[in-house]
DNA sequence: TTCTTTTATCGTAATATTGCAATATAATAA
DNA sequence: TTATTATATTGCAATATTACGATAAAAGAA
């Protein structure tokens, strides 16, 4: 047990699933804020501003750009993130869809 | 360690995670268009239409109460569930706040 | 009352996540 | 070359999540 039995529900169910885990973590949407907010995206800086330990950050990161909402740049000895916007933008799509509903059921409950 | 440093965030950052953690496992997305899209939203149809144990299904049904975004009513011996549209709303709008930005950073990678 | 139905909770095993020290890797500087 | 700097990876401990059988609780039926 303890293993998501993914193969019983919809792609659509687990794609929201897996973007909204992504998100589903505070260092994750400070990290994803403070690329969004700053104009330099340096690993470092990351660093620095959430009082996290830098294997952490590097980790959170990795899970980030796995997903692919974030894409890094190597600029000598440091790596530049940012958002990978196309990837984004289908991201929003795709949970606003899933939030925007309208509710039919005024009769239920 | 394994343990969530929620206090190092703005409250803002940890509302965003508990709100992306609730939708972040496909058994709960099923369950929540189960409820919006059927017109009964009776607990023992969720455990028969999705294919896990009852005590699973209740389990993520008290985790998406607990967070507001479902309400349940007894009805008899059975339990209708139904969406909390005023928290829906609610989430709805800080989610997609987060999610709507603008790229302001052509320059940077 | 007892039986049945429905849902919730408990207990537990398996797996996943979080966090960090230590270390590895890669690029540049001296 | 050897240092230095920045990031990634490894390994591990602590905690959280997922899933389900067993059982409890609550309401109605017999």
């Amino acid at each position: 047990m303890g293993l998501t039995k993914s193969e019983i529900f919809t792609n659509e169910q687990n794609q929201i699933a897996s973007l909204a885990k992504a998100f589903a973590h505070p260092a994750r949407v400070a990290i994803l804020q403070h690329i969004i907010n700053s104009n330099t995206c340096i690993c470092g800086d990351l660093v620095d501003e959430i009082g996290l330990a830098q294997a952490t950050i590097s980790q959170h990161l990795r899970e980030l750009k796995n997903i692919g909402l974030i894409k890094g740049n190597i600029e000598g000895t440091s790596v530049c993130y940012c958002i990978d916007e196309n990837n984004w933008t289908e991201a929003k799509h795709i949970i606003s869809q899933f939030l925007d509903y309208e509710s039919k059921n005024t009769n239920c409950c």
